[in-house]
DNA sequence: GTTCGACCGGAACATACGTACGGAGCGACG
DNA sequence: CGTCGCTCCGTACGTATGTTCCGGTCGAAC
């Protein structure tokens, strides 16, 4: 299915998605045919074809400027990218990071947002955040999550931590300190919690919030 | 300066910011004499020409789809809007709502921002937090509020108010009740303040709020 | 009336741009 | 060796699209 791309195609690829950083348009064949120093409009076509053929890209017959960037993180126009909204966190349970598979789907629910929020990371995705129980998080029902995937964190991070013993997922800022994990809400006025090492099992790192009032 | 625009040149702008919307690219000036219904695309170049030179939009000659929406709260493509930064919030100082000509302005910060979170408001603009004082709205250091202009509010609304005896902007909900004005923090785990009405200026109203971590 | 400017209409032109066609190099395979 | 698939190249064709030219209507000003 995800047959390995080749290297003109990579470069392709990743030329669009610097056209369309640096432009309010996508590029046209002959954008890309000088971008990525292409001899002939015919190969540019012939690569576009394939890419669009495994998924990576979309295009509309015979409309100049059509073409639109699938797949995780992509960037569908400048400065915008699409991140996946897996379900909602609710306590009591972990995290469902969403797999290539699970967005993949059609039917996964996904939000556009401005790059700057996401820079540089990879897979980024965004969780609703249901009842107050991130409330020392500074995060509060209805607020969207942008979580990226990780299993393990540096001191001061702020991580969407499985506790097992209670069961609960939240979000803090963690700190290893001699074994065990010390989890500090991001609310100064509020106390830190210990937890064993063992314990806890880091599912995200948080690198963003958005709220939406009403 | 600001010419009014005739009905057609309001349509032809209407019609832009709505293709921006359901497609990842411009329109051409055949779509826009399509959608516009007017019948020759002179007329359509014609209009593009005024709302160039009065502003409204830009475009590059001889490239296809070129057309860049320019102004307050634009849509330079598909649910994207750009907003205004004005300064920072601090303690002890009002909010320096945004004004057309300090917009106008070239050197002014911008952002743009998906639509669902500005979604049919009108001029609005972010500011940027300093200092913990907003910490039982949920809001901390270097967050990004996005304001509404307003000098009114709704029970219940999430305003920014500037208090005059304390001399410092405040972010609550708020609620008239018999006179005087109760400001309830956004944390349930904080108490309200009560002021009395005249003593409150509200300043915007709150839309969302962005942090970005790290 | 005449003049002028703002706006529209139809058609043509020139370039931008997507697409098709024939062919060539090259490695895999029998 | 032949031939098949994949990739590339050069070129050309046809449509898409920005732009220009010339004429026309209408209302305000004189």
């Amino acid at each position: 299915m995800a047959k390995p791309l080749s290297d003109r195609q990579e470069r392709i690829l990743e030329f669009i998605g610097e056209f369309l950083d640096e432009n309010h348009y996508p590029p046209t064949v002959r954008d890309i045919q000088t971008g990525c120093e292409i001899s002939s409009t015919s190969v540019v076509d012939y690569n576009l074809r394939i890419l669009q053929r495994e998924g990576h890209l979309r295009r509309q017959n015979e409309v100049s400027r059509s073409i639109e960037l699938l797949g995780s993180g992509r960037r569908t126009m400048a400065n915008v990218v699409t991140v996946p909204i897996v379900s909602s966190i609710a306590a009591g349970e972990p995290l469902p990071v969403p797999t290539q598979d699970s967005w993949d789907n059609e039917n996964t629910e996904t939000m556009e947002l401005p790059t700057f929020l996401t820079k540089g990371r990879e897979n980024v995705f965004g969780v609703r955040v249901r009842g107050q129980s991130m409330i020392d998080a500074l995060i509060t029902d209805g607020d969207l999550v942008l979580l990226e995937p990780t299993e393990s964190a540096s001191d001061g991070d702020m991580v969407a931590a499985w506790l097992r013993d209670h069961q609960e997922v939240t979000l803090k800022r963690f700190f290893l300190e001699n074994g065990r994990v010390r989890l500090q809400p991001a609310n100064p006025a509020m106390d830190p919690i210990y937890v064993p090492a063992d314990k806890v099992s880091v599912q995200g790192r948080v690198v963003g919030v958005i709220r939406s009032v009403n």
